[in-house]
DNA sequence: GTCTATAGTTTGATAGAC
DNA sequence: GTCTATCAAACTATAGAC
């Protein structure tokens, strides 16, 4: 019995705008290379995606809101103290980064920056993205027992010292802003109890 | 007796690069568009920067490492208490955004993270501009009488957050993700007297 | 759904007159 | 130092056969 489904031709497009987005952003990713990585032609590309690349980075920046929010369920739900899991978060990225030569940061922001002041589109569904991760955390802030505006407040600095550490960590190819980012952020999470 | 000095045609350049690159990164600013908003003509770019857009990208980080840099150093200067600095800092950044109806926002980071697997100089030079602002915040801690290693550990945390932070609010087109990072910190950095 | 071919722009970069 | 003209390559997007 098989239970490995086969790609599809759409998604491995959706995955391979994702990764390339990614690791050099809207402006610089081609639809031809993007074609070509997917194993796919550009004819294909337009059937599935007639928007072009605008519709494309939201497909892509959506995959990526998905995947991320899997791995932050993940790995907060697997240490009960939710300082320490942020710690947790904050190193499994660092590997990720490590792992793949410092090219793999967050599949959001590079697109989500560039684009602005000038899509609204792109930019809408960053600021979603953003969004569920924060839910992710303030649930998790809550179950151990913080108050709910605490854990609300608190969800936006961890998401975003977590991003602005991955930030830091990509250009400096080193693993230290995220140590610190997880250390400093257990700090604080554990000032409120 | 005249104070003001003229802007040269170098300057002029450097500043439109880094203003555009800024708000939409280095894949989609143009040498075109540079030289249009520069006010000078194609070959005068050439001229001054040989080593055409990658020479160009490197100056304009530059620019913005030392503009912020200096609005750093101002705005922490300004408050006697680390923690409140800090706080002012965010909210002047938040500031900036709303200014600017949240075009621009750091202007180092959008380049920095395109070129991070692709562009070695322009990543070092990204390096350098967040090595010197973190120095500058670990001045300001190390003077507030924190001790050297906490200073040096905290600095790091500070100005990744605020990164983080302000790439939030831009995306999102609002100031909270700024006013609770400076929140947060000014607890943070407070926790540790 | 997949493929090739191509239209129509725009890009980074260069040459050479002034 | 400034300017115009231009090249070769790449881009997004479309058309139409299969």
């Amino acid at each position: 019995m098989r239970t490995q489904h086969e790609i599809g031709t759409r998604e491995r497009i959706v995955r391979a705008t994702s990764l390339l987005m990614q690791r050099k952003g809207y402006g610089a990713t081609g639809l031809k290379e993007i074609s070509k990585r997917a194993e796919a032609t550009l004819g294909s590309v337009y059937h599935f995606f007639p928007g072009g690349k605008r519709e494309l980075a939201i497909e892509a920046i959506r995959h990526g809101d998905r995947e991320f929010a899997e791995l932050l369920r993940d790995v907060l739900g697997g240490t009960r103290d939710p300082g320490e899991a942020i710690e947790v978060c904050a190193a499994s990225l660092a590997k990720g980064l490590r792992e793949s030569d410092w090219l793999d940061g967050c599949p959001v922001t590079t697109t989500a920056l560039e684009s602005a002041g000038e899509e609204p589109d792109i930019q809408r569904a960053a600021e979603t993205a953003f969004a569920n991760w924060r839910r992710v955390v303030e649930d998790k802030l809550r179950e151990s027992g913080l108050a709910d505006d605490i854990a609300a407040e608190l969800a936006h600095t961890v998401i975003n010292t977590l991003e602005g550490a991955e930030m830091s960590a990509q250009v400096s190819r080193s693993e230290t802003p995220l140590v610190l980012a997880g250390k400093h952020l257990a700090r604080l999470v554990g000032s409120y109890r």
